[in-house]
DNA sequence: GCTTTTTGTGTAATCGATAACACAAATAGT
DNA sequence: ACTATTTGTGTTATCGATTACACAAAAAGC
């Protein structure tokens, strides 16, 4: 096992000391150029590496950024972590992954941790019930960028990176009413969560817009399953006057209905629209291809990463970033009554 | 912005040294009970958080694992990073993660940032047509545990954490051998890839176990795509003696071959049965659910994780473990005739 | 009672790179 | 020609924690 060469190698070798050495690396004007060249050419032929741990330790740079968030496999956010990892490895920034698991607890624990750790940054989207913020007040008080993507709180001296749920919604509803449906039932999952209240009122400013009642019975709140989606809509159409659509804030809500109502004999798109949120991969698979609405997740990541990249280029100020991306409706099989390929 | 204490505020506050500090800190036997007492309290009451830099600086260890894979937002690739951050963080590491994009020279450009960033280990799936191995060797050499996982590559010094392909195809073959099939296709996707080849060479045997003859004009090679899937299959069809079932090495490539053959009105699985691989989540999600085998992901991923800290534990001794997880078959409507539940 | 061992703590070097400060030599300015 | 500046490099402290070595005081041994 080869030692490793550092700058004092270097110095020796060229009879100079490290101090010399670490400038002419750093191309120092004060270095003439003669130096620079012999510095460069032995530390190329002692096969010089720097030791990033070194000047972390001297700079307080870890050159790490951490992404908390609530589970890897999720589609969203496995998504966005391969945009982040795009954006900040040519950067020369490290990523380091944590799960929150959805628990507040964790969550502060992990952060606690990557202070710790001394992150350059840290991007993450917040446990589902999260309310306490002192674990991410810390952050901003170290001076650390701190940087929501998808569920965010609003913190002074945070930025954000989110999607437009709102617009989404409303381009969701806008649509089924286009395809000739008025009676558009709404599945959200947990109203006091700021994406789905937001997908909430689109829906609903949709149909107000549109000169639609809104029916408090159209709404159901279930989990993001198959199961809970054939429930609901099962409920939905035992209603004296059940809905012709369903605007579903997420893909699995969607896809439960969708198997419900077909397999009690109603035709989809003919009798009954469906569109699903986050373009979940199976949406495209299924041979009814379900419309949901695209959270460009990818797009998502990179931006919060040059968030992040912008901030650490403008020094000390601090910046407060509101980054809010368009969704995009990718209308499908489950709601197009007029001939829309896809 | 509060400066961070040190073991010299301590120190300082109790009129003692930092080397005394230090080892009351870690538990040093040398260090009176008092003292000790003493200096976890101060340590308490100033909030001190040992800096993890200078440790890894002073130790060589930054407590870093570094995780390569082709792409994170692949379902089988994101199931196992959450696996080794499961098992991983609780145990004090970080886990850092970089994409390959299946490129060769952006592994070795990883693998060598890794290196410098001085991970403790790096936990590895091989980029599709990594052939060069220097990259690889380099880790072993720096004395860094070296593990694969689902793609290896037969590196002495090295550990892997693999699916057993071979069985699981298999046991996929001979499902579909049970349901009165005698005469298999087969999708790989390239053979030249050890994963497919073994998976090949599971659904030769399983053939040849119960006598039926291997017919090479049924192996067709195509990319995990939808489209490949049902052109692949438009070709079997088109044989004059056309296959009655497929053992496909990818759900995708399933999931074309099903869409298509429903298209030419042949019925699943009454006069025809497909079997996938990888249990991707939309082979569930279907109304004709798809068969496929269980590759266990998020258990690869702690195995790996445990490997590598098996490997931290024993000191110097390097350890070669060559773990094989038993993949299990999901048999599901595309290709039960018999009356399975699931 | 005197040597030996144990106990508890201080001193100082180390991990590797950086940078403020210092200072001689070379160059420029008038 | 003499001061002022620039150029190039060395000295040394620093980032924060660990640890080999040293040493006094206390305890143990005979």
């Amino acid at each position: 096992m080869s030692k490793k060469t550092t700058i004092y190698d270097i110095a020796k070798a060229l009879n100079i000391t490290a101090a010399t050495v670490s400038r002419a690396l750093n191309n120092n004007p004060r270095i003439s150029e003669d130096t620079k060249k012999l510095v460069l050419e032995t530390a190329e032929k002692l096969n010089y590496k720097q030791n990033r741990l070194a000047l972390a330790l001297k700079s307080g740079k870890s050159k790490n950024v951490g992404v908390v968030l609530p589970l890897i496999n999720r589609n969203l956010f496995s998504n966005v972590i391969r945009g982040i990892e795009e954006e900040l490895n040519p950067m020369g920034y490290n990523v380091i992954i944590c799960q929150t698991h959805d628990e507040e607890k964790k969550e502060a624990d992990i952060i606690q941790n990557l202070l710790d750790a001394q992150v350059d940054g840290i991007i993450i989207s917040i446990a589902r019930y999260t309310k306490n913020t002192k674990h991410l007040e810390q952050i901003l008080k170290k001076n650390i960028p701190l940087i929501f993507f998808d569920r965010k709180l609003e913190i002074k001296g945070s930025s954000s990176v989110t999607l437009d749920d709102f617009r989404g919604a409303y381009e969701a509803t806008q649509h089924l009413i286009e395809q000739g449906c008025t009676r558009i039932a709404h599945f959200t999952v947990d109203r006091s969560v700021d994406i789905y209240k937001k997908r909430f009122d689109g829906y609903k400013q949709a149909l107000i817009n549109n000169g639609i009642d809104f029916n408090e019975d159209y709404v159901i709140a279930l989990e993001s399953k198959i199961e809970s989606g054939k429930e609901a809509a099962k409920k939905l159409m035992a209603l004296k006057n059940p809905p012709d659509a369903i605007f579903s804030a997420s893909d699995l809500g969607a896809l439960g209905a969708i198997q419900y109502l077909r397999g009690i004999g109603i035709r989809i798109p003919q009798d009954f629209c469906v569109v699903g949120f986050s373009n979940e991969p199976f949406t495209q698979f299924m041979e009814l291809t379900i419309s949901t609405v695209d959270q460009a997740p990818i797009l998502m990541g990179k931006t919060a990463a040059k968030v992040f990249l912008e901030q650490m280029k403008s020094e000390k100020v601090t910046i407060e970033r509101r980054m809010v991306l368009s969704p995009s409706l990718k209308i499908r099989k489950s709601s197009s009554r007029t001939n829309h390929a896809e």
